[in-house]
DNA sequence: GATGAATGAGTATTCATTCAT
DNA sequence: TATGAATGAATACTCATTCAT
């Protein structure tokens, strides 16, 4: 809220997320953040304890960005077609995940990392990053199963699932062929309209 | 003629994969590999060049004795119910990248890492361990295709990416909630019974 | 302004020539040199890119200095004898290679160090240090010789040559036998007047 | 004087000259001179205590034929000319020293080295290498100077210092030249020849 | 005698973190 | 607040040496 500390404050978030990103967690150096942000490398120290609560600031600022576009988007319901607010929704889940996957691949691939993140208050599965789209998701789906325009007999929560898997596997399969050298491109649309198949 | 050597070797590669699994590439020290393998640190360097021969060598057997295992599966076709066919498919894919995953999550957010282990021989997409299964499983959909018990319409290389989607996505963030301490449990066959209402 | 790095990196450059003369370029540890210099390893770095240019940047600072001195000595020409000049030149040249000596000698055992050093800007035979007092010599020897106190027919790059050839082995046998425990004195000034004698 | 053995020993002490010559001692390794001998690393302890040892064993083989050829040099006086004999001695002189040169640099980088080579027997300064040239150079001219060849009020040892110091000084800065990639020839006749008016 | 697998002490270098200015 | 010099523990890797076969 006020001047001069709160702007290296984000200064400090946002290249810290571009090296946590490129780099991942263990390659990135407090050095190369702290240039990248345009500041000395004690200044980190003053704003974050640790590079660990650097790591877990960036994250969930990152986080509450992404969720918040995310949780608002059942309203969709009854507007336009299932599949093309699906469609919509799918492309927005891998935009979030596109987002979180490199923090959440620095995560998962280093276990004390992530305990020590989350140790001190637990959070829902519903807010856990990369799974939050979750709920919204079968939310949306349930919407349209009053609205008769999803099967009745479907599982929202089992089917949400299975339309979430997609663009989180292919953020996570494209990111791997990327780093491969290969090319990954992924046709969610098709995959996604199989599933349309079963739902409606 | 392959007595000693060889099995320091194994007990490195072993020694390697669950330190490589439970610390993360770069958080994986040659000392405390070394030290599960009963071995000295030096011994390392008898067997592989670096850390990072040894990590590709762990991948490398690693997927090897998985891929093994899917490939010869499209041989199902025809037999049993479909459904029961998938399923089974569904949990061989599930054993294969809960093997994998791991190793994975290093190589994913170590960038550097993945593209110094493809670099030499850029490896076709159907063989980067991880997104192996997707061809045997399309192949499989095609097998009971032209058998009548999946629809002619489906496209199959989708359908089995959204399929494949299921147990990858399930043991993705089923590692990330366990180390987030968060109960992770995924309903893959409900999901799996979405997809295939779309299919048969 | 240039208060407690540069003073570290003098401390720096003093204890890491002392430590280079006596443990040669290998045997000289980091952390020797450091202990000496009164600072943590670390420090090592953040003044040198690695220990060869720390060994480099020693060896041009003592050359440099003692190069200074011997370049102004061509101006004795015509003052005093050309005998008591040239024995003050032989004994000012015995001191720049007491200097050097050691690094040279850590160098000359070591060819790829010598080559790194020299790689990027070799430097003209006249600047290359241990030889550089040549020069000086050869010029001093020349203005005497248009002044009649050396004999026209000298070859005075030849002479140059003889004379500086011996205070440098003089220096380097020198070295050797207090290395093997043997009194090592030469006569240099009987040898420079064999030499006197072919000259005047 | 047995066969397998004595074999092995001697291609263990050809390859170690090389590589000691080329990298230096530090910088040689017992890897790399079993390699060249084409044998196991183990088999270098079978035949030397150390990698010490293995290097005095050398250093004292080498001497010895260097030393060999020059000290039956003194015979020549009387024949042909003074001027011939010298060059011709220099010229071997600077044989000896180019062979013994990468081993004294060696040695002289490292004073541990070098006082534990000599520490059980400290030999006199005449058979200390590098300066054994010395005595054989100095009866000769002692001997010519019998003969009326060389001026009676020469002073045989200092005059003998200051001809060895010519390949003495060539060789040692050929090899620093040599390896900062400066051509470094140098013109020893005629350096000798100044000695030479001086004497003759 | 010879091998080569194993050792473990040692080395240069990195990097998160501290602290005087 | 910010700096950047200093730290020192940690790390991957090397290499002379040992020893069972």
């Amino acid at each position: 809220m006020s001047g001069r500390g709160e702007a290296t404050r984000q200064q400090l978030l946002d290249a810290a997320e571009g090296v946590f990103a490129e780099r991942g967690y263990a390659r990135a150096t407090t050095k190369e953040i702290a240039k990248a942000a345009g500041v000395s490398e004690g200044t980190i120290y003053r704003h974050f304890a640790d590079k660990q609560q650097l790591f877990q600031a960036v994250f969930i600022d990152r986080n509450a960005a992404n969720s918040a576009a995310i949780t608002q988007l059942p309203d969709l319901a009854g507007k336009k077609t299932v599949r093309e607010n699906l469609l919509f929704l799918i492309h927005a889940i891998e935009d979030v995940e596109a987002n979180v996957a490199p923090l959440q691949a620095a995560m998962s691939s280093d276990a004390e990392l992530a305990a020590a993140l989350f140790s001190s208050a637990g959070p829902a599965r519903a807010e856990m990053p990369g799974v939050a789209p979750l709920e919204p998701l079968a939310r949306y789906l349930e919407a349209e199963q009053k609205l008769g325009r999803v099967r009745a007999d479907v599982d929202v929560a089992r089917a949400a699932f299975a339309l979430f898997a997609i663009p989180f596997a292919a953020v996570m399969t494209g990111r791997m062929a990327r780093a491969a050298g290969v090319p990954g491109d992924v046709d969610m649309v098709g995959a996604v309209d199989v599933v349309l198949k079963g739902i409606e």
